[in-house]
Order: C-alpha cells, then sequence, then structure tokens
DNA sequence: GCTGCATGTAAGCAACTCCTTAATTAATGA
DNA sequence: TCATTAATTAAGGAGTTGCTTACATGCAGC
C-alpha cells in the first residue's frame, strides 16, 4: 500500500518539463485537439499522450471525448496552490508574514512542505 | 551535444518534492547547517546532500563552509521566474491579456515555455 | 461490414531520481 | 598525533521518466 506523491507535488513535477509547459501555454488560447497541440513539436503522438497524461494527473487539463477527437481544456485551479506555496517562498513577504503564516499551518495542522 | 534542462524547469523540479519543499520553508527562518536542516526528516544525511545539490543546482539556495559546517542560505531570485511563468496562466488575467503576451514574446523571439 | 482518421496503450530502452551503506575529506580539540 | 564531528562522495539498487515503434481502440462515412 504506497501512497502517491502529494497534489503540490505533481503539479510541479508537470511544470518541470518544457514541452509540457509549452502545451499549458497553447491551451490559453482555448481547447485543442491532441492533433493541434501535437503539431509544433518534433516528438510523436504517443509522447504528447503521455505529457498529457501527466498535466492530466495533476488536474492543469481536462479531456473530454466527442467524436473521434480529444479535447483538452487547461485548468488553472491547480495553479492557484503552487502559486501561494511560490509567494510565501519569495521576496520580502517572507520576514513579515513568517510568523502568521507559522501560526496558521499549526492550526490548521498541515506540513506546507 | 547535449544540453541539460533549462532553468525553470530546474527551479520546477526542485520543487517538486515534499522533503526539499520542507527545507525551503525550514531555511526561511535563516540560514542553517545541513545538520540541523536534516534533522526533523527521517533520512540518512547523505540523502538530505542530494537534496540540497538540487536545490543548489536551481539557484535556490547557495552553501557557505566556515569551519567543518555548511551554511546554507535561501536564495529566492529563481522564484521570480517560477512566479511569473504561474501567474501568467493562472485566473482571469489569461482571457484579457493573452494577445498582449503573445504579441511581446514573439517580437521577443523567446519560447514561453 | 470495411477503410481511414484520431488517439491511446503496450513494450522496451537509456537516463535519471531517490534512497541506501560504506568510504572519504576536512576541520576541531585534547 | 589521534579521535571526533560535519559533511560529502562513491557505488549500487529499485523505481520513474521520456522517448521510441508497434499494435489496439473507437468513431465516421461509404
Amino acid at each position: 500500500m504506497q501512497q502517491g506523491p502529494d497534489e503540490l507535488s505533481l503539479v510541479f513535477q508537470a511544470l518541470a518539463d518544457p514541452t509540457r509547459r509549452e502545451i499549458l501555454s497553447r491551451l490559453r488560447g482555448g481547447p485543442t485537439t491532441v492533433g493541434e497541440l501535437a503539431e509544433p513539436f518534433a516528438m510523436s503522438r504517443p509522447a504528447i499522450s503521455q505529457h498529457l497524461k501527466v498535466l492530466e494527473r495533476a488536474g492543469l487539463i481536462e479531456r473530454t471525448a466527442s467524436a473521434q477527437w480529444r479535447t483538452c481544456t487547461l485548468r488553472t485551479e491547480p495553479l492557484d496552490e503552487a502559486s501561494a506555496w511560490v509567494e510565501r517562498h519569495r521576496g520580502e513577504w517572507n520576514a513579515r508574514f513568517d510568523q502568521l503564516d507559522e501560526h496558521l499551518r499549526t492550526r490548521k495542522g498541515t506540513t506546507d512542505a
């Protein structure tokens, strides 16, 4: 009984690849089929399929089937948590909100890691 | 002639591990020795050393030696780029600034991925 | 039904990740 | 000098990633 990585790790890991980031960037233009998405990449279709699976596992895209096309849609919710983590760790805010942050964290019993 | 992963990928990859995120969180309290850093983890010292190497490679920490101690210091600059990428891809801003963004991107000739 | 198109799954492979234990380096202090 | 302390390096193993090619699935139109 082994549990997989936590949600935040899945998101960061999904973002840790230029191809996947480019896919997400392209999806900002609106829902897109896998074929359109794969077209600009010098990479086989199955490779793109696998990248999409990683993005889907992280909750960053949604795939809906209609006829023989799979339409991919960007889902930005998981980025909120990622953004919150990054913002909490950068710049001048840290020193100022460190104590409050710590307080809230221990109150909620989360690990913050 | 193979080039390593780009800077942004290194940062996201470094963040894609709970142990490393926890290390960064702990470093917000100020510079810390490897020993102090390793103490709360159920993991061998070499494992921590290797995590620190990943963080260093991503530019997220700096290690300075004094006597037999290595002091680790948080460096937040790489998070700025990560933050910029995430913010550009989330929320309502996307639709509004998509065109401008695309315009700037193509003008500068960057890939944005 | 069969054919073609869009996509996914399977299997395989090199490279990498994340951990381990054992050995090594380097500084401290009696 | 020698033992102790702090940390890294080395070697190795189980599992994962990121690609490949080959095969399978599933829908559309004839």
